[in-house]
DNA sequence: TTGTACGCGTTATCAA
DNA sequence: TTGATAACGCGTACAA
């Protein structure tokens, strides 16, 4: 019975519950917003008659006065790729536990549509706008605009915008130095694309430490795509020119998959005989692969929350600039460990061992 | 020099546009809207001015007199997950097309968390609902409400509700088609989740095609995970049950894969031996698979289009009901084709024959 | 052709 | 303690 039949398609308004409630609007306002200046009978009046009309007050209405929208615009360039999703959830998880909206709009890396975009959202009053790119590089700054700007994933080129991003040259160190913990030396490194900063910023992670520990990178970075399929290959070229390898770094999940199909179907053991890292943790990739992927996991959701944080931030007055790097984490799993000497020496390949399938 | 360094942090008003225009703001109003109760000269004044104030109505006080807010709020349970994300991008499109934005929540399948951004989403005054489920399966609606409500993916339990759903029967009969026109005939499921209703509803599909040929299912489907290990283990169950058997549906792409993997490492040349099919089209997964993998495209992105079409026009008074069907479609790849004898007679599985790998 | 005045729903100020 | 009123930014009758 709490919505009868005759409801009104209209929702309910202040004026409507005040009438009810005998009172005026004013009054109607101070007791649904906990004034202090009211009887507390006549509150209850207010507030029954809230209840009764389902009333809820019109934040549009309310913004007009208050000159904030409670909303924040978030531009994606990459709905369907796998890396904004994860920021957005993170912003629209800071948003959520306020009492800010997300309007959401995918530019789909059209620099026109995003500019389309940008100038709908405004038009809404929104009180900020996250762009979220599509690939970690930095990209060219919005124009000024009557709102804080924070840049996400993809940061600005312009160091005095804020942008939030991730450390790839950390997730780099950090898989190397887990190697090495692992007793590894002889360590390969196969990533993708080359017109990626980030493929860069992760060897360059690796090269630093491996350096720093006078081991040295086994054979030069073996650039290509972000693909199962060159990862195979890669793998491939790194057995040929380094048999003795015992570690293969990968730029991607899906890079190390192909890497540990190949390993697998030429009867090298995981991680008995090659250690295999990935980078992203991807889940649906990282559980599914054989032995389960050690990878790294960049807390993207982090990078949505501080970037939304910023944006509050800046929207309340308290304006930042720079670049603010979300650091990563190891997320150690069944396909590094100790070797199978457990040392650093040489060893051969196995040649027929073929790994244990379908029970 | 568009936006000179004095920019009010405020965004212009039309009283602003006027004021400069040397006009009053119904003038400036009926310029701006293409009013034909102006002067040329008037209204180019008011344009030049509108330009240089970078002048845009504020959406929000317009929403006061028309009484639309022009935004649909779109609740997701499954942000993180793959299915509710092209949903989620056709709703985007086709609101983008129009005038209307979307406001984003992920209730991350909590019932009470719904309630709570729906309430919020009420009390900005969206248009409209659109309800994204995280599985196909129906769900309870949400109560009565003063907005149009549709529901996408996962329909509501009330035929009196708008739904938009994918075709799983639809799937599964289009893939026994497509593997009966290959000459397949012994032909056995590998599925998922029991307690999914579309792993049923595909199975029924097969079924009712095979039956129909004549032909009839191999084996008993089997039900697991959607994983890839399952895959493996199931593949394993139905090769040592059915070992003449010259195709296997899979109830995901995911369990494919997991299905080709087994069969590469026992020997079974796919598709020449065994035709192997997905579902879910997920080319993350079906272009990375040796060979690629023949799935089903639910067509997701036309879910959420329909959906939000289905809204708009709710929103306009054309209010329907019931659930509204999307066919799906086959994509054909390399891991159905015609058997290696060409035949439907029994062919023993070849022994030795490891796949080529790493040239 | 242009301007004045009102109302949308809400909050805040001030008077009663 | 309560109520009348102004204001937010815009569109639109209606008057000039």
């Amino acid at each position: 019975m709490t919505t009868p039949a005759g409801t009104p398609r209209r929702p309910a308004t202040l004026s409507d519950v005040a009438r009810l409630a005998g009172v005026s609007v004013a009054t109607a306002s101070k007791s649904l917003n906990g004034r202090q200046q009211v009887r507390a009978e006549t509150r209850a009046r207010v507030l029954s008659a809230a209840e009764q009309l389902s009333f809820s007050p019109n934040v549009l209405a309310r913004h007009l006065l208050s000159g904030r929208s409670g909303t924040i615009g978030l531009v994606t360039h990459d709905l369907e790729g796998r890396f904004s999703i994860p920021v957005l959830m993170g912003a629209e998880d800071a948003a959520g536990t306020g009492k800010t909206s997300v309007l959401l709009c995918d530019a789909r890396g059209d620099a026109l549509r995003e500019q389309y975009h940008v100038q709908a959202l405004l038009g809404r009053r929104v009180d900020g706008l996250m762009i979220v790119g599509a690939r970690p590089d930095p990209r060219a700054p919005l124009g000024e605009l009557p709102v804080p700007v924070v840049y996400a994933y993809a940061p600005s080129d312009d160091p005095a915008d804020m942008s939030v991003v991730t450390d790839n040259v950390l997730g780099g160190r950090l898989v190397a130095e887990h190697l090495l913990a692992c007793g590894r030396t002889r360590i390969a490194v196969v990533t993708g694309d080359a017109t990626y900063g980030a493929a860069h910023d992760r060897v360059a992670g690796v090269r630093a430490v491996l350096d720093d520990a006078g081991v040295g990178l086994t054979g030069e970075p073996l650039y290509g795509s972000w693909s199962e399929e060159w990862g195979r290959a890669a793998a491939a070229l790194v057995l040929a020119q380094h048999p003795d390898v015992d570690a293969i770094v990968s730029g991607s999940d899906h890079i190390a998959r192909g890497v540990l199909d190949h390993l697998r179907e030429t009867g090298r053991r995981v991680p008995e005989d090659v250690a295999v890292t990935g980078h992203d943790n991807w889940e649906i990739l990282a559980l599914n692969a054989r032995p389960q992927l050690t990878s790294v996991d960049m807390d993207l959701e982090e990078v949505g929350r501080r970037a939304a944080a910023l944006l509050f931030d800046a929207i309340e007055g308290r304006v930042r600039s720079g670049t603010e790097v979300v650091p990563c984490r190891l997320v150690p799993r069944a396909s590094t460990g100790p070797r199978a000497d457990g040392g650093g020496g040489h060893r051969s390949p196995p040649g027929q061992d073929v790994p244990s399938v379908s029970g």
